[in-house]
DNA sequence: TTTAGTTGAATAAAG
DNA sequence: TTCAACTAAA
């Protein structure tokens, strides 16, 4: 409340803010409050429209940041906004509501664990928490693994959650969806069992929940949050979509940037259709694009462009820059990965030695995560320092993990799924035998593991050794955990890292291995005092134990960081979106590698592949390579492939193609060039290109069919949704 | 309980 | 080919 007062000071003149922007950004972050959706082109400024936004909204528009709600998929887009509006604002942006869908579900569970039916404190399973605890949910039911393997169960439901479906909503028409929904129900239940767990997807659906069963909740949150930013809304899933609608009921101002060709995570649920769905559902919504790219040569826009007008179903964009045409693209067919990896190599040495550029300006971008290996291999032997991305985080680091079971078995003793992964971690001689007597035991009397334990003890049934074990473990938890528990939360972790048997267990292997792992739980410490140091006392109800364990599981830490800071970069396209880079390797351009062969059957799967080469494209900023092997090696099987059909769909002018130096003994490939996609009679109308019509108003055009006066064009308006027209009498006119 | 050997799967991955 | 998960032997 009074926090805001003496910050204003703080804040830029309103005039300043918009200064630095372009007409249509400026349009964007000035819009009048309502429905706004932002196609923002990649490159071209949506963080900056969308910060913009907000620091506009609490200058202009006089918002309080209590009104503010922005949220993002990543925490380092969360981190990033919030930084940006503080730098914009000064840091009046303190009471604003800035995270992930995940982390502000979280927040609004724990504030309202009651009615939303949790435990007080409900413990968070990440994917892999989840798939084990599938595992032991049907080994209790005694269901075979095989036939039924845990990683399709564990999809199954959360592709159920991320639709907003329970098992009771479920129709099942065979017998394979009957037993799915069975092991969904059974999971659920061992959810609730294990003391309110929650996975992923269950953070979103029972906030979604909670929301949608507590009208006085969602009131209360409607008049709070009287402004929404969204970020990737291309991104979001059936459930976050619903969970925006709800919460901004009608009344709130909603902003939501997104880009429809740059949706590559179908597969996990996001639902591009999304985009077309908020214009049905909210006919207010106002659609402006941003389509100036800061980024890029024309060159490389050009090919972007050219590659994404081939899908059909876009809302279409057309990128443009005043920047120069720059280099041509290079594509270098490659005998083989290894002299795919060669070429690349060479050409980022003598880049770094003869144009002045970085390591770290030169990435490599490619499909599939084994495909870095040729590469490391070769950057590798010519010394050149390199970083690739991806991997284990912090927290899923098993020791860290561990040590985590431990924190979590302190807090619920009934954790079922922790107990399991501890009880004989360090060993201490309570095996399968003891174990199987315990889970027997818990599930004749449907209780935790944990009070099988002391049942199992109390009634002498466990033999000498096994009852010994089990005893001095259940001792060393509740001591623990006892009165006499350090109250600091890093101490206290230090503690029960030497009670437990952990530090020692780790201390005892003198390999680089064990020295690692112990290295890590030396860095578990320090990450919890650096967290509780950096945690608001007012946060929420929650100690701090709890806070910890949840944001372990949220925010599973920064991917490994190579040593280099100035290293080539490896990592795979859906990592590299969002970023840019000077050079771009753009590398495995084969049939059946990218794309990839899981997507060849179905259009729109490929057509996400095809979205995916583009965001790999617009990466670049200057120099763009592309590159492909006649042969690779896949699996320890030769495979020769083609070249990649997004390779020709590249306009062959933008294109050069390098030839080896030497003459290598390989059979010539060309990169053909395929046939124009629109006729002679049709290239009035481009693909993305906007047109108006006398009664429909603007609307973009998804695609062409027939020549002469047969034409046919189907055009997405902006209000009446796709129709398809006969151009000779649609008299539509292109607009400018 | 630990280990060596076997089997099977292998697209992408935030929270 | 590589890696994780599992099984059988010590």
């Amino acid at each position: 409340m009074g926090a805001a007062s003496g910050m204003e000071s703080a804040i830029v003149d309103s005039s300043n803010l918009i200064d630095s922007l372009n007409a249509a950004q400026r349009e964007a972050v000035t819009a009048p409050c309502g429905r706004t959706l932002v196609l923002a082109g990649a490159g071209s400024g949506k963080t900056r429209v969308l910060t913009h936004r907000a620091a506009w909204l609490l200058q202009a528009e006089e918002a309080s940041a209590y009104s503010i709600l922005a949220v993002t998929f990543t925490n380092k887009a969360a981190a990033e906004m919030r930084g940006r509006i503080a730098g914009l604002v000064g840091i009046a942006a303190g009471g604003m509501w800035i995270g992930t869908f995940h982390g502000l579900a979280h927040r609004l569970l724990r504030l309202h664990w009651r009615e939303a039916g949790l435990p007080q404190h409900f413990q968070i399973l990440d994917a892999e928490d989840q798939r084990r605890l599938i595992r032991r949910t049907l080994r209790n039911l005694e269901i075979d693994e095989s036939r039924w393997p845990p990683r399709q169960i564990q999809g199954f439901i959360n592709a159920r959650k991320d639709e907003g479906r329970r098992p009771e909503a479920l129709e099942p028409h065979d017998a394979y969806s009957e037993q799915m929904r069975q092991l969904y129900r059974a999971y659920e239940e061992a959810c609730r069992a294990g003391g309110g767990l929650v996975d992923f997807a269950e953070l979103l659906l029972r906030c979604y929940e909670l929301l949608r069963h507590q009208p006085a909740l969602l009131e209360h949150y409607r008049r709070r949050f009287r402004h929404i930013l969204v970020d990737e809304f291309q991104d979001t899933n059936r459930i976050q979509y619903e969970w925006l609608r709800l919460l901004a009921g009608s009344e709130s101002d909603v902003f939501i940037v997104g880009d429809d060709d740059q949706s590559i995570y179908g597969w996990r649920g996001a639902q591009v259709e999304n985009m077309q769905r908020l214009q049905r559902d909210e006919p207010s919504t106002r659609v402006l694009r941003l389509e100036q790219n800061y980024r890029s040569t024309r060159t490389i826009l050009a090919a972007a462009n050219a590659l994404i007008a081939r899908n059909s179903r876009r809302l279409g964009k057309h990128l443009w820059t005043e920047g120069a045409a720059g280099e041509p693209i290079a594509v270098y067919a490659a005998f083989s990965e290894q002299d795919e990896a060669r070429f690349v190599v060479e050409r980022i040495r003598s880049l770094i030695e003869s144009e002045g550029y970085a390591r770290s300006d030169c990435a490599i971008l490619y499909r599939s995560n084994a495909q870095s290996r040729a590469f490391e291999e070769t950057l590798f032997g010519r010394e050149i320092p390199y970083r690739v991305y991806g991997g284990l985080r912090f927290f899923e680091r098993a020791e860290i993990k561990d040590a985590l079971a431990y924190l979590r078995l302190l807090v619920n003793r009934n954790d079922d799924a922790s107990f399991e992964r501890v009880i004989n971690t360090p060993p201490r001689g309570i095996g399968v035998k003891t174990l199987d007597a315990l889970r027997s035991q818990a599930r004749q009397r449907q209780t935790s593991l944990w009070q099988a334990a002391g049942e199992l003890l109390r009634a002498g049934a466990l033999s000498g050794r096994a009852a010994r074990a089990t005893t001095a473990f259940i001792e060393l938890i509740d001591r623990l955990s006892g009165p006499l528990a350090e109250p600091a939360l890093a101490a206290r972790i230090e503690v029960v890292l030497a009670q437990c048997g952990l530090h020692e267990h780790y201390a005892k292997d003198r390999s680089e291995r064990g020295l690692d792992r112990l290295e890590n739980l030396d860095e578990l410490i320090s990450a919890a005092r650096t967290f509780e140091q950096a945690r608001e006392p007012t946060d929420d109800e929650a100690d701090s134990l709890t806070a910890f364990l949840a944001h372990a599981a949220l925010e599973a830490g920064e991917v490994q960081a190579g040593e280099q800071d100035d290293g080539v970069q490896l990592m795979t396209l859906h990592s590299a979106k969002g970023l840019e880079f000077p050079v771009v390797f753009l590398v495995g351009l084969e049939e059946g590698l990218f794309p990839h062969r899981m997507a060849l059957d179905e259009p729109g799967r490929l057509e996400e592949e095809r979205r995916l080469c583009y965001v790999g494209i617009t990466r670049a900023r200057q120099r763009l390579l592309l590159s492909f092997a006649e042969r690779r090696r896949l699996h320890g099987q030769d495979h020769y492939g083609t070249a990649s059909r997004f390779l020709l769909e590249l306009p062959t002018e933008l294109v050069q193609e390098v030839r080896a130096r030497f003459s290598v003994t390989r059979p010539q490939t060309k990169v053909h060039a395929v046939e124009p996609m629109v006729t002679a009679d049709t290239a009035a109308f481009s693909l993305g290109q906007r047109v108006r019509h006398a009664t429909f108003g603007e609307g973009i055009v998804l695609s062409c069919e027939g020549s002469g006066p047969n034409t046919r064009v189907q055009v997405n308006f902006a209000h009446s949704g796709s129709k398809w027209l006969v151009a000779a009498y649609a008299n539509l006119k292109p607009c400018p």
